[in-house]
DNA sequence: ATGAAAGCGCTAACAT
DNA sequence: ATGTTAGCGCTTTCAT
């Protein structure tokens, strides 16, 4: 058996709330006793147990991560900015790859408000307000990345999703550009890089067409389907900014089938810069979110009650690579 | 406050012992009464503490995940295997990004120590064996998935890496390949990769080359260095097979930078079959890892007391794709 | 079939 | 400065 607080009080002569005392720092402890308190602990190799003194009111220092798929490299370096974060302040993070799917994440909040963790991160929508609204209620942390919900009052870590979708417009604008399409899947982030590129277009007074916007899934085939359809349009676009690299990744396979150049024949913008984007060919130009530094916001934010329903906005950046041109 | 088993025990008139009963599906509880509590249950939206209930003895119904990076897509496809299994079997998982560092190692097992973790899955080496033994010692189950240590007596899941860098290397050797070089990583599985293709050199009297064979990190940028050292050998090879999809890309990445056309002045194969080698130019040909069944297998290996020390082997496959020839 | 009560390992008053 | 003790929410004998 694991040695408890009672073991080690018993060997080294005194009692448990001395012991508990020097395990939390707290109060008074002479130092000789500290010292033989501390060795006993080392020479039991005594750990305190989480379990116990979560019970007593404590922190279990664990937190909930709702991701659509950890599998999916964006969500993937989002949770590894929470881990590296809650590492550094003692916490552990519980993946929760719910896939979008409303019983997935009835379920694993479920889990986590059984396991009393200590706050839960967001980093998926979600599909059932009521859900949220509970977690709330029950005055569970909560707070979002790189994700919103407008309707109601949040803690959130986003990047300025129009500005993303403003300067990714911008970009292609400039490279002379007046038939841009966009891809984009459900989600509040994207709405607001429509807005964005719908702005953009505004300021040059073009105006943005309807067959121009397509709306589907986050992933390579859905890209590559929309793309299909874009670039057989009677007058088909020559640019196209999707929403998300591994949509832009199907557009760019999209035109190798129909054996257009990328970019040449289509110029393509993604978005959220990940891995993938270094490894297209061409490499893909792409919007970056400062996902380390929005990973330990969101943590410091969910943490400190102050800070509740804050909002705090990165900025994008636009960084440019081979697929939107020379 | 959440309400605790006194309150639903208060509220529907009976002991909590009886509570306990309806909620854990325990002993003989009269139908009548199961329903009253189960209804008050509801009412009061109780939801038992796993904390409590962990503190009489019972399992947390949470185990921990030792990986390099969860940004890394091989490890990230094992952890959503793992996570998928857990979640299924009412298990959540905790991530552990180690980035292969000692320090880190220790840091989470401890805290995964401390929080009384059901077990342990290993996905990443260990450093330092004593870490590992002091688990074992402490009655901690341990179960490694992709990896091995043979040194020790151990519950693993791998495939069987012996085979697949025999494979590998056939398949090279079956498109005329003679001079086939091999980047691999320090792991053991590659130790295995190794052996294997070594085998098959040996099988059709081919010499393996001292200069033909370097051991690197698993990075893109590592397998570019590693390539670009193997090309430009007085007598280059024509064929390189990667001990993963990251070295891989790397050597495509040297090929394209020398100038030189992939498969046709070299020919690639890679090992994982991550979601990398569908996106490189050309598609990436590479070893594959049934790594939904292992992740099941891992976990099922891990609760299952009577399957402790055992290993099991799973077969890699050959996919074929673009970057090893027509 | 149901209840009373001890105990899990710890924290936090409250004493001394 | 250190010890005693009453919980925290649950499980589990042992009674009834």
């Amino acid at each position: 058996m694991r040695p408890t607080i009672y073991d080690v009080a018993k060997e080294a002569g005194v009692s448990i709330a001395t012991v508990s005392n020097v395990v939390n720092n707290n109060g008074r402890v002479g130092e000789k006793t500290r010292q033989k308190v501390l060795k006993t602990m080392k020479k039991l190799d005594y750990s305190p147990s989480v379990v116990a003194s979560a019970l007593t009111g404590k922190k279990t220092k664990t937190i909930g991560l709702l991701i659509p798929d950890i599998s999916n490299p964006f969500f993937a370096d989002i949770a590894r900015s929470i881990e590296d974060r809650g590492n550094e302040l003692g916490f552990s993070v519980i993946i929760c790859s719910t896939d979008n799917l409303e019983e997935k994440e009835k379920k694993y909040l479920s889990v986590l408000i059984r396991k009393s963790v200590d706050g839960i991160i967001l980093a998926s929508g979600v599909r059932n307000l009521t859900l949220l609204e509970e977690l709330i209620e029950k005055k569970i942390p909560v707070a979002l990345i790189a994700n919103d919900i407008p309707s109601i009052p949040l803690t959130t870590v986003t990047i300025d999703d129009f500005k993303g979708g403003y300067i990714a417009t911008k970009h292609l604008l400039s490279l002379q550009h007046t038939n841009i399409a966009i891809i984009a899947e459900h989600a509040w982030s994207n709405i607001q890089r429509i807005n964005g590129y719908q702005q953009a277009l505004m300021e040059e007074n073009i105006e943005s067409r309807e067959e121009y916007f397509i709306k589907t899934e986050a992933t390579i085939e859905s890209g590559t389907k929309a793309a299909l359809q874009l670039l057989r349009l009677e007058e088909p676009p020559s640019a196209i900014f999707a929403c998300n690299d591994l949509l832009a990744i199907g557009v760019i396979e999209a035109a190798r089938e129909l054996g257009l150049d990328v970019p040449n024949d289509v110029a393509v913008v993604g978005f959220d810069n990940t891995i993938l984007s270094r490894l297209t060919v061409p490499k893909l130009t792409s919007i970056s979110q400062p996902i380390q530094d929005m990973g330990k916001k969101v943590f410091d934010m969910l943490l400190d009650s102050e800070l509740t329903n804050q909002k705090t906005l990165f900025m994008p950046e636009l960084v440019i690579r081979d697929s939107s041109g020379k």
